[in-house]
DNA sequence: CGATTATATGATTATATAGTCATATAAACA
DNA sequence: TGTTTATATGACTATATAATCATATAATCG
């Protein structure tokens, strides 16, 4: 196991579009499952699945309220990376475009 | 598709051990196949297909030079989110640790 | 206690991915 | 032209992943 594997594991949990919308919801703070699939459009079992995930690979807190769980970002840096992506992603966009206009 | 899906494509990208030692050694600077494989201790043949891949999701420049091929990081922000995701995983690890400490 | 609500998980399926080996392509050079 | 060197790719295999459906768990409340 090498420092890469490490770092592989944070970055390969946000490169997946239904935990980055999921990410994307909870930049408004903390909330719960039943707030988050239907905000998602994705499956309460689907939608657990990749919340678990994302608690182990160390990227969301969970704290547990009555029957319901509460899910938040724990690293401020994550919304960074994210931000950081969205911008290469637009440059690479704007550049394709600006390459078939020049064809 | 989503904004997300594009967005994933970028991290998802970084998001795996090989590709994440290849973008290590590119900080450095433009470097070819030739060099790249051996530092990375890859075969050429899966270390060709994770460069193109790169190429694909916009993060690497490709310019050939005679039998040579050369392969160059193509944003800057892609090494602030890898320095992002160690920052993460180290503090993801200390806290790790501690906690088994004071268990 | 029984019903309801919130969340997690087992089993399964379809798809994607990484890696390997052998081989193709293509430039350079004797 | 034939050989060498650098890179890419086809075919294949093993493994990982995401999603779905059905069901389990566990807290709450009447």
């Amino acid at each position: 196991m090498n420092i890469t594997h490490y770092q592989a594991e944070v970055l390969k949990t946000l490169g997946q579009s239904t935990r980055l919308k999921i990410i994307d919801f909870l930049r408004l703070g903390e909330r719960c499952v039943c707030e988050i699939f239907p905000a998602i459009g994705e499956e309460q079992s689907n939608t657990s699945r990749h919340l678990n995930m994302m608690v182990s690979s160390g990227i969301l807190f969970r704290r547990k309220e009555g029957v319901k769980i509460f899910y938040a970002l724990k690293h401020p840096e994550i919304m960074e990376i994210v931000d950081l992506a969205t911008l290469i992603m637009t440059r690479e966009i704007t550049g394709r475009h600006s390459l078939l206009q020049a064809a």
